[in-house]
DNA sequence: ACCTGAACACCGTTCAAGT
DNA sequence: ACCTGAACACCGTTCAAGT
């Protein structure tokens, strides 16, 4: 009697840090960010909870590995690739790397474009970078928008705060638009509808105490996120280069 | 033999949504984002878990309650208090609201630096706020600056685009910093010198792949939050105005 | 109407024991 | 070296039962 050990059947690659890095991105991608689950993990891996814990320090480390997994695949790769664990995800398409020749505007754009279409398609990705601001798939953000602004010329004491400023501009919506994907699926609603639930809490606000907000509600309705986004990231880079060069 | 009903004590008045409210602050200033636990709040309340329950709904209605009665206190009224449970917290001092004849501009720094130092002495604030979009504390948030954009006479027609990169941007910030402060706290170290460690890691990075990063570390260790956070506001008031008027 | 507190259905993490 | 799976110490939330 022939007894297969379930370690080793075809194609199925033992325990590895790198699949799990994969299941765990199957289970957010599917599932959202409560979906992550070291019990799922197991169940999906056909192992023990415990197993896990071997290849991966915690549920933090298995975050931050599944965030940067996507973040190297979205971005630029410097050069070459940096850590071990990155190509758990191909790479979409390569229309950053393709932005390499253009003005450094241009490419600060499609930096920040690749970020935030990264965390339309992997919502928790939001919330993991917003998490662990100092952690491996930020310095890659940082690093490709630094390498942008000293191209585009500003003064190198003013280089921090310009990155800065980016960073957090481009972490932030994207974390807020994150956190809006995660209610609406809570509540088994499309994010369109939901925001137009929100619209419709403004529009019947008080006049006296929010008369901006009652006025704005309908554009809420009617607005695109992507296009907003860019906006915001142009008044940062006039403002950069208005007082930076 | 005289029997106290435990409820109706010396100035210690029967469970209500505001004292729940109240304690739940202390619960979140005392130990961070994870010390506020229906357990720790029934003893701290002397009452039963599921007592809560009846006044508030669930745990994102009690972070979000408490989020608004800092955010309340903290912001200029718009003219009187808008919901009943606002006064929790009293107004630490009317520095925003004094500056009501001032510039647009800077009312808006103002209302900028008002959120930053709120989440910098409640730090759980930046996640709560980060998490609910679209809730009432946002909103006062986006009314503030929406008034003070129509003020800056920015054509109605971007009205929008500008408030919600000054919130997005704000927003962006705090959870960040709140993210940094909640790392610092479990690591059981002091902001600056987790933001130490971090920046040593930075220096160590591989010089090929990350020189923009590796360049700027140095800067990490001793740049001023609020110096840097103030820094973007500007850019993107200067982008607003110089594509909006 | 308001409160009690046990019970339910989960978590992340650990660890003795196996192979 | 790697894996198993029960056990531990928690969670948020519910609900019959009390007053």
């Amino acid at each position: 009697m022939i007894k297969n050990t379930r370690r080793v059947q075809r194609g199925e690659a033992s325990l590895s840090r790198e699949r799990i890095i994969e299941a765990a991105i199957a289970l957010l991608d599917g599932a959202g960010e409560s979906g992550l689950t070291f019990r799922a993990l197991a169940e999906r891996l056909a192992t023990g909870a415990g197993a896990i814990y071997y290849h991966v320090d915690n549920k933090t480390d298995l975050l931050n590995a599944a965030a940067d997994a996507i973040v190297a695949a979205v971005l630029p790769a410097p050069a070459a690739p940096a850590t071990g664990d990155a190509p758990v995800v191909t790479a979409p398409d390569a229309s950053v790397a393709a932005a390499a020749d253009a003005s450094p505007q241009t490419a600060v754009r499609a930096i920040a474009l690749a970020v935030f279409d990264a965390i339309d398609g992997h919502p928790w990705l939001g919330s993991a970078l917003m998490q662990a601001p100092s952690a491996l798939p930020m310095v890659r953000i940082l690093e490709s928008l630094g390498q942008q602004i000293r191209a585009l010329g500003v003064a190198e004491s003013a280089q921090w705060q310009a990155v800065s400023a980016l960073l957090h501009y481009i972490i932030g919506v994207a974390g807020q638009n994150a956190a809006n994907a995660q209610t609406a699926r809570a509540r088994n609603a499309v994010r369109d509808d939901f925001l137009g639930a929100v619209a419709d809490g403004w529009a019947q606000l008080d006049a006296v105490h929010f008369p901006f907000t009652r006025g704005i509600a309908a554009r809420l309705r009617v607005h695109d996120d992507r296009a907003d986004f860019l906006a915001g990231v142009d008044y940062i880079l006039t403002g950069v280069s208005t007082a930076g060069l």
